[in-house]
DNA sequence: CTGTTAGCGCGTTCAC
DNA sequence: GTGAACGCGCTAACAG
């Protein structure tokens, strides 16, 4: 042959009925040996199917199940930013439990934007998923609040299952996060250092989380007997150029007395740090820094930073079971939860008050 | 009443037929009306199939769609690591992409283990997925390279699409990675600094990306007449973690006469500057690293880590794109991937040697 | 342009 | 235990 070998040709692939008819079986029971709930199908058979599935390489078609059967292996997650540290360790949990439970999961970016994950969350519904996790951001105040409820309540109506990771004012099962106690601990043990003066690079004054952190260390403060004043706080986006960007500008404005820098998140820390040194100053020893979910990455800037343990890869894997319990374990959620509280890690980023 | 509101019930998800109902036109218009292709329906029965809709909450049965048209919206992903800014940044790109194109993709963890990739890949086929992109990394000698080949020939055949993000030995379509001009460009570069004694923190020697780009570290060095001596090369995993150990066990054997550290990927340079200074001394000042994507907290490090910047978002893009292209443009693939092209980026970890 | 009908691939009753 | 037949939600001819 001059010409080359003919090109392999585009082929459906092997549905259930090929195999069925290569095994020399019906359907049903070829159905029934691949994937049948209890296993009353002759041994012989059997074998025969699972012998042709795999000589046509067949494989079921998961779309097709999901439609028969009237329920999906899919579930979905909602993150703000797939990129971030915090999201992407969330991320990781998700996959890796689900992937325990034989469950596929699909991802999409709210960006931070409530209408946009309104959109999302309506969208990925058409994916009929088993359970749906919102990790994005909770906005105090969210305008879209109401229509998200709506939406998520008209899919839980119809068999799915929502769940929330962190604390938001939705009916909806909720894998709470420490993050007001987190706070607070990383106040009084701050504070038990000797540091006395401190200003906050805050998020966005409406994102739920930046406000429980920054609560939760108020009130630690208040617990010893020190306080934040509300002038001490600086507000940009949770990003890292949020926390240069407000460390920038804190540093324009005069730091005043401030001892201590508190971020509410590593990656502003991180961001903070950045601007300190672009400044000519040295973080850690001309001004503290603390962040906030402890990402792995805080162990290797310099300083080290000190920063509030948040077992992301658990949470996310929580998330899920939480998602899958059986219906009345409420208590068994709270119980669990345990596994997903803080720790404060003080590291070198905050020395001690130089006097 | 006493009793408190009957429970919702649980309800069955709208569907085609019912909203068709609800509009009282028929079933096929209904779907025109919601997705036909070229908009052949009455605007005013199309409103009001818009309305019931809306009304009834429907949201399309992807599934359904997928089965009756033959073809999923669904791009999987398979990446070796959620959590590792590499991987998450490349997803990053892809979801995105996806996005646009309104597309769900779907993501699962190889955890570099290619006996479960290939599992993974087999899984996924399930799904019947439009496009399948491979970002996991490629072993040379892999033996379950051959089984992968059968597996993606096959799901090709059946009108699938892979992609593998930078070059493998297999025959599939392929986002071709810098990796080992990257290498040389940063010898070179180096080499223009200074520096003339180099030791490498690379990755298992089967690691294709690794063995890329430091050949292209030993290509570079040559063609300026340095070397990389064989035994200048520390093997460990290619991880944070493999950098810190490798590190660790260079200074416990003695450094020598290195004057810089390239570590084969950033968060190997990241452990090891960690190892560098756990081991009391300064990096950059008393030993000089670099390292390789330049992953965005390399900013935030001190030294600010010298780097070769890959575009990982962008990379997930074109890696989404190059699937989806029309057959013949192997060529526009190639054209497209200027875009993917790697920069030396010179920072502080590499000050230049002190002599 | 609209409605009817036949599938898509699979699970599952129902008789045999 | 097995197979035939129906249904899942939807699209795509096919006639009107």
């Amino acid at each position: 042959m001059i010409e080359g070998d003919a090109p392999t040709r585009r082929t459906a692939p092997a549905t259930l009925h090929d195999v069925a008819r290569e095994a020399g079986v019906s359907l049903a029971t070829a159905s029934r040996s691949l994937n049948g709930s209890a296993r009353k199908v002759n041994e012989e058979y059997r074998e025969r199917v699972l012998a042709a599935a795999a000589k046509l390489g067949y494989t079921p078609n998961l779309s097709a199940q999901a439609v028969a059967r009237g329920t999906s292996t899919t579930v979905a997650l909602l993150v703000a930013d797939i990129a971030d540290p915090y999201f992407s360790s969330l991320a990781a949990g998700v996959v890796g439990a689900a992937g325990d439970d034989r469950l596929i999961v699909t991802m999409a970016e709210t960006k931070r934007d409530s209408a946009r994950e309104l959109e999302l969350v309506r969208a990925m519904r058409g994916q009929r998923p088993r359970v749906m996790i919102l990790a994005g951001s909770r906005d105090i105040g969210d305008p879209n609040a109401a229509a998200l409820e709506a939406e998520l309540t008209a899919y839980e109506q119809t068999g799915g299952r929502a769940v929330f990771v962190s604390e938001s004012d939705l009916p909806f099962r909720t894998l709470p996060l420490a993050n007001r106690a987190g706070g607070r601990d990383l106040a009084v043990a701050l504070h038990e250092l000797g540091y006395r003066r401190f200003t906050a690079l805050a998020g966005p004054e409406t994102l739920r989380t930046a406000h429980d952190r920054i609560a939760g260390f108020a009130e630690g403060l208040a617990s010893v007997g020190a306080q934040l004043p509300a002038d001490r706080l600086v507000r940009s986006s949770f990003t890292r150029d949020g926390g240069y960007d407000a460390m920038r500008r804190l540093l324009e404005a005069g730091i005043g007395d401030t001892q201590l820098v508190f971020a509410l998140n590593d990656v502003m820390a991180m961001g903070a740090m950045s601007a300190i040194r672009d400044a000519g100053l040295e973080p850690g020893r001309d001004l503290a820094v603390a962040g906030f979910d402890d990402i792995p990455t805080v162990r290797d800037v310099t300083p080290r930073l000190t920063s509030v343990r948040m077992p992301l890869e658990r949470i996310g894997e929580q998330a899920l079971r939480l998602a899958l319990e059986d219906g009345a374990d409420a208590a068994s959620a709270r119980a669990s939860s345990t596994d997903v509280s803080t720790e404060v890690v003080l590291r070198e980023s905050t020395p001690g008050p130089a006097a």
